[in-house]
DNA sequence: CAGTATCCGGTGCGATACTG
DNA sequence: CAGTATCGCACCGGATACTG
């Protein structure tokens, strides 16, 4: 998209926008992060993160209502019913932002002694990284094989 | 990984906790969308995004520092030497970032008119999206299919 | 264990105004 | 055009205490 092409056209309906809406507050992406990791309740979420516990209850209960956790019931045998909190389908597809941040940071800010966690192909054990491909299968594309145009959302400007 | 094996480890060395303290503030991201889409100029960032000029300035500032964006002079034909932001190699990546959020916010928080910006292959104009992939090929791959493990730069807990 | 309630100091952000 | 300065408030995180 050229610059004069993006000046007609206003900032709302913005996917990107609206996503770090729900996902932008400090937090929320690392509880997301340890959510992948496996954790599940409410005291392993403050020990891990040393996040303040009332920061931890208000994103819980942000990420429960927008659907990302869903809140349930469970029980371990011999103990009394608790709670915990489970990505649903929503959740599982938010993977891809924590990927995508987690190989701009290994790239670009990586400790010397190497990235702290390896994601693989969970049978083939292979190394997993995102790319970007077409419809018409050409790929792996970078940024600058890519373009921006206004889609049908779009709105211009008054 | 399991729960019992993530609670072995620190979240010291998290490229994703690295990437967030510096894309993680609000309007960070918002900012490069507009570089993305091709703004570089102070102004046309303050007028698109509407967000306070100040932070602007210091959001600017950080990314230049960290070496995202890079402030340049340029100069129009008849007009006085001005300066511009432009994305570097390291800005350019972070591109899968943002595609992620849009890919998810299209996907559950959409706007009923539809996309308000289609991102296309440059040349044979088909639609692009994001995959996970092994290196072994395997693919497209979700969440489900794929493993965390600890890696080299883990850090166990005391 | 799984939270909620309260207080408190610091800071991020929005709004506004000013400058070269 | 490209910022800087200032102000006020809301929110954030830390500490502590309380509840079922």
């Amino acid at each position: 998209m050229a610059l004069e092409d993006r000046l007609r056209y206003t900032t709302e309906n913005c996917s990107i926008a609206r996503s770090l809406d729900i996902l932008g507050e400090k937090w929320t992406l690392l509880i997301l992060r340890e959510a992948f990791y496996g954790l599940r309740r409410f005291d392993e979420f403050a020990r891990i993160l040393g996040c303040g516990r009332a920061v931890l209850t208000g994103r819980l209960h942000t990420l429960v209502d927008e659907a990302i956790l869903e809140r349930a019931p469970y029980q371990q045998p011999g103990s009394r019913s608790r709670f915990e909190y489970r990505l649903t389908d929503k959740g599982h597809e938010i993977f891809p932002v924590l990927m995508a941040l987690l190989e701009w940071g290994d790239r670009w800010t990586a400790d010397p002694a190497g990235p702290a966690v390896d994601i693989t192909h969970r049978g083939c054990g292979q190394p997993v990284s995102l790319t970007m491909t077409c419809a018409a299968d050409h790929g792996p594309l970078t940024v600058r094989d890519i373009e921006a145009k206004p889609g049908p959302g779009a709105r211009p400007t008054a």
